[in-house]
RNA sequence: GCGCCUGUGGCUCAACGGAUAGAGCACUAGCCUCCGAAGCUGGUGGUGCAGGUUCAAUUCCUGCCAGGCGCACCA
């Protein structure tokens, strides 16, 4: 694979840093940056003002000298053709302009080669398990659930695209405490429907569905002994339903039940036991986590012989590794942050680096009407599911809209604003920008792209849209190292704006055949690369609305 | 008390430590004999407070103020 300009830019500036006997001074990375505004040309560095105290010059002097070293090695090297001109602006930057050339190569490539001419190797096929909502089936999923099944899905969809072997993971809880509570609240509901009067506890499921559960388990003459496992799977099916309503698919449902099962658990202990960081204390069983800086010891099997949830969350995390992944992202609730480094203690006490496992605190988000933020009870079985997003706005817009904010900042939406088909609603913005392309190329019939010339396209509008298209990849990369989907949303509403712009002045149809066939073929791009967008984010890309 | 997240125009949010802090909504003034006006153009208006590091701080560090969420032998 070739070196992509970025990277021929920058050993060409390290090139001229070694002739000027500078690169030793220069500690930090030369770093090369796309320029905060299209003034500054297409790509731009700050060396010179990270030289300037070493050197004890200004940063303009030095930039001053470091230019003409630069165009030295230019003019030696292949990049020569492509680039137009550099120049010292502002406090000292150096900035770098290319010639329209290389970005109508660029637009030629995403025409012919499609998505493919969008992919980067980043992830060199390494084995990445993400394993995400993960809630105990006792309830509908809620809209805490449904952000981090947006953000989950749409982020191993990037890996996915950025070439990373993904696996999509829900960890089912489908034993333990709280599956007996649900059993027991079938059981009572059960009970109070054949007429007995009862009494209800307060930490017992209380929504409306343990009845439809009853009544069902009713029919089915299930023993009280099975109902919690009943009703699990009962609201098993329901959450998958609405998963996959919401068109997030996983890869594998695995059991805690299971994993108990298999052995793996008792295995986990022996081990850690043989490493000597299981100790006896009052009566439980504790796991030094203090040895890898958690803040206290913590109990994995209680006094009363009852494992604590830890116990079979250690093993089920050493049995990803088991499994050959060599990247574990978890996506957690804001509660759960308190337990990162407690797995993070276990994955190290088995020698694996605290490194290899991601974990992403997705932020809550609130739910408002009309500018009023609606109050929730889980307790009360008193809260927005996704089910109930799902209808009032459509999988698109909730689909955006979770994915609209910084994975780890607190999110407002508002169902009223998601619902609207105006220019309050930024799904529909970028959609409509995915329409207007579609209908223009509609009318028009089959198009001859022999003798292309895309040199035509001299607007400013025109060269700002291809350059906005090339962002894409960089944009991608930004979402790898911060874990974070959300600047897609953010992009793809900067690229929609830019074609908008461009549509508003500059017409394509009837402009004579070689423009016309020009800008035919650089809003097909700005389609390609939009399309791409909306199908990572899981969002449909329509092509009339 | 400790930990995590967050403080940017009236509202919701952007800004790898960079150049004149950008968008949308709201308010306001304009643009369709012309490929979709679900669009475009202009105007009003902003970094919680106090220090520090830096050539450069919305960004990093310290303290304070404010809001949210956690701190179990619960999951």
């Amino acid at each position: 694979m070739q070196k992509n300009i970025q990277e021929e830019l920058i050993a060409l500036v390290v090139r001229a840093l070694r002739k000027g006997e500078l690169d030793k001074l220069a500690q930090e990375e030369i770093i090369l940056d796309l320029p905060t505004d299209e003034r500054f040309g297409d790509f731009t560095t700050n060396i010179a003002l990270k030289l300037s105290k070493t050197l004890k010059n200004s940063p303009r002097n030095i930039a001053a000298v470091l230019i003409e070293l630069i165009q030295e090695e230019i003019l030696k090297s292949e990049l020569k053709s492509l680039i137009a001109q550099v120049k010292v602006e502002g406090a000292g930057f150096i900035n770098f302009y290319l010639n329209a050339d290389y970005f109508y190569n660029q637009l030629s490539k995403i025409i012919t080669q499609s998505e493919d001419a969008l992919r980067q190797d980043l992830g060199k096929g390494k084995k990445v398990l993400i394993e995400f909502v993960s809630a105990n089936p006792t309830g509908s999923l809620s809209v805490a659930h449904a952000r981090q099944a947006a953000v989950g899905d749409c982020l191993a969809s990037i890996l996915e695209f950025l070439n990373f072997s993904v696996q999509r993971e829900y960890y089912l809880n489908d034993e333990g405490n709280q599956i007996n509570i649900l059993g027991k609240s079938v059981q009572l509901r059960r009970e109070e429907l054949t007429g007995k009067e009862i009494e209800f506890p307060e930490n017992y499921y209380q929504g409306d569905y343990i009845f439809d559960i009853a009544t069902e388990a009713h029919k089915k003459k299930i023993s009280d002994a099975d109902l919690g496992d009943f009703a699990a799977d009962y609201i098993l099916k329901i959450i998958k339903q609405e998963l996959f309503d919401f068109g997030v698919n996983f890869d594998c449902w695995y059991s805690q039940k299971e994993l108990a099962k298999s052995g793996k658990v008792a295995q986990t202990f022996n081990q850690l036991k043989e490493k000597n960081y299981l100790f006896e204390q009052d009566g439980a069983l504790w796991f030094k986590s203090t040895v890898f800086g958690d803040d206290k010891d913590r109990v994995i099997i209680k006094s009363d012989g009852s494992q604590t949830y830890l116990a079979p969350d250690i093993a089920y995390h050493q049995d990803k590794f088991n499994r050959g992944f060599d990247w574990l992202i978890n996506l957690w609730g804001p509660d759960h942050h308190g337990y990162i480094n407690r797995i993070k203690a276990s994955i190290q006490a088995f020698g694996h680096s605290p490194d290899s496992l991601s974990v992403i605190i997705v932020q809550l988000a609130t739910i408002f009407r009309n500018g009023q933020p609606i109050q929730m009870s889980t307790r009360r079985g008193q809260y927005i599911t996704l089910r109930e997003v799902l209808n009032e706005v459509g999988s698109d817009a909730a689909r955006f809209f979770f994915l609209m904010r910084r994975t780890s900042s607190h999110l407002d939406f508002d169902l009223e604003v998601a619902k609207k088909q105006s220019s309050e609603n930024p799904v529909y913005y970028v959609q409509y920008a995915h329409a207007r392309i579609c209908s223009i190329l509609r009318s028009v019939t089959a198009q001859n792209n022999d003798d292309l010339d895309l040199s035509v396209l001299k607007e400013k509008e025109e060269l700002n849209l291809i350059k906005k298209m090339l962002e894409f990849k960089v944009i991608l990369n930004v979402c790898l190292i911060t874990c974070d989907p959300y600047m897609v949303t953010v992009y793809l509403q900067e690229l929609s704006e830019t074609f908008h712009k461009f549509y508003d002045l500059h017409r394509v149809l009837g402009q004579g055949e070689a423009l016309t066939n020009a800008r035919l073929a650089l809003i097909k791009g700005v389609k390609i690369v939009l399309s791409c967008g909306l199908e990572l984010l899981g969002v449909s890309q329509p092509e009339s609305m």
